[in-house]
DNA sequence: GTTATGGGAG
DNA sequence: CTCCCATAAC
């Protein structure tokens, strides 16, 4: 079983990308964000003919989440319970018997906004509900754009960002909170190289000269982890046409 | 010897079009409107690979000419000789021994409009050009989108469009007294037909209704006219990706 | 840089 | 419907 976090910056203007690289890659599952797009334009037909079931949560302009899949969803939620007017940068499908938490984190602003503040807050909700509704032992993938580069290895130049809200001590600690419930790092469980990055910031030509950073992230439970075979970042998305400025990550497993 | 006008509306949204329509079509001389393009922002480079030869006279955001050419250009000037602070609507060059007048005439806006007064007097100041500059027995072509229907014949419904500002009586008397100076039409040369059409609106479907205007125009004196061999509207640029909301006049002439 | 928006223009 | 712009977010 093939799963992937795309943060896709816009899904109707990378459509052409994420049909080329769905075709090709044919993931059992895409967990894409920032598709910046309300739900009365998702662009359900084109994933219809390329043979992909859908769920989504989007709004105007910003964040917007959606997951794809081959094989059926079932109990599909969006948001946090307790707040039904928050951002659309949450939803949650079970495909295959796997609960899937697909989210894009708040990026933060500035360490002094309180959009930094929302951002913290934002992974501690995420936590608790994580501990109301499953359990450790579950199958569950927690998927999705964190905007955390977890640890120094996970930025090009640790001390230059030092401070910046996408590694900030204070961020890394609130992911490392919700990763304490239960999850394990699938990524860095098959690979510890530096220089391997989800992000480049789309001015300065940091893609060509590798200026990124690991933004996104695919967590396992362990009964998931366990029987992860793979995982990679796709950086072909990055030299198409018209390039978002994330990249696709794949996580395989022999579910 | 092929030479062609063309309204391309923004010369950089419709770069893709343009070039393969040149690698396909070849003509010696390409005469662009509405280019929208600043002199220091033309795509220079994509031509040179496509081994045209350019003269332009842009501004921000409106109007703007530019042509193409296979063979050397020279004598190249812009605008009217009085008026330096014009608006980017003329340019001319000479190439292969022939006086290419590009222009993009006022719209015009309404006819009680200043705007309609400025266009009126622009064809004016453009008879005086020609009568100032060159003899009706030169090879001069007056090549361009000349904002004006010149005839019933030429709109899709005269009745209804009667008195806007490209079907206006003024307007078709100022075009006429600028070709009384010398010119011939060469496309009415070849073709007698109605529903010849070089615009359709955006709006209305009206380009697979072919509820069009004839617009654009290829105007010769009388020792480049009698040399003509054909000339027609090629539709094909307005059935690509990316349409301009004109499309391209080809004339031909032996020369 | 690249996306989005809304307003102005045709 | 398709451009342009300015602004904002990342």
């Amino acid at each position: 079983m093939k799963v992937v976090s795309f943060n896709v910056n816009s899904l109707r203007a990378r459509l052409a990308v994420v049909l080329g690289w769905l075709s090709e890659f044919q993931p059992d599952v895409l967990c894409t964000q920032e598709t910046k797009v309300q739900d009365v334009d998702f662009p359900t037909d084109a994933f219809d003919e390329a043979g992909y079931k859908y769920v989504f949560k989007g709004q105007k302009s910003y964040n917007g989440v959606a997951t794809f899949s081959k094989g059926q969803t079932s109990n599909v939620a969006s948001g946090f319970a307790d707040e039904p007017k928050d951002e659309a940068r949450l939803i949650k499908t079970e495909i295959n018997g796997i609960v899937i938490v697909n989210s894009y984190v708040p990026q933060g602003y500035s360490p002094e906004s309180e959009k930094f503040e929302y951002k913290l807050n934002w992974f501690k909700r995420l936590g608790e509900y994580f501990k109301k509704n499953f359990e450790p032992t579950d199958p569950v993938l927690w998927v999705g754009d964190f905007n955390v580069a977890p640890k120094p290895i996970d930025v090009y130049d640790p001390a230059a960002l030092s401070g910046h809200v996408c590694f900030h001590p204070e961020a890394q600690k609130a992911m490392k909170e919700v990763m304490a419930w239960g999850f394990i790092d699938v990524f860095r469980k098959h690979c510890s190289e530096a220089g391997q990055y989800t992000f480049w910031d789309y001015r300065l030509n940091s893609f060509k000269r590798n200026l990124g950073w690991r933004l996104d992230h695919i967590m396992a439970t362990q009964p998931l982890a366990k029987k992860s075979t793979d995982c990679y970042i796709d950086k072909k998305p990055r030299l198409a046409e018209k390039p978002s400025d994330h990249t696709p990550i794949v996580a395989e497993f022999d579910w």
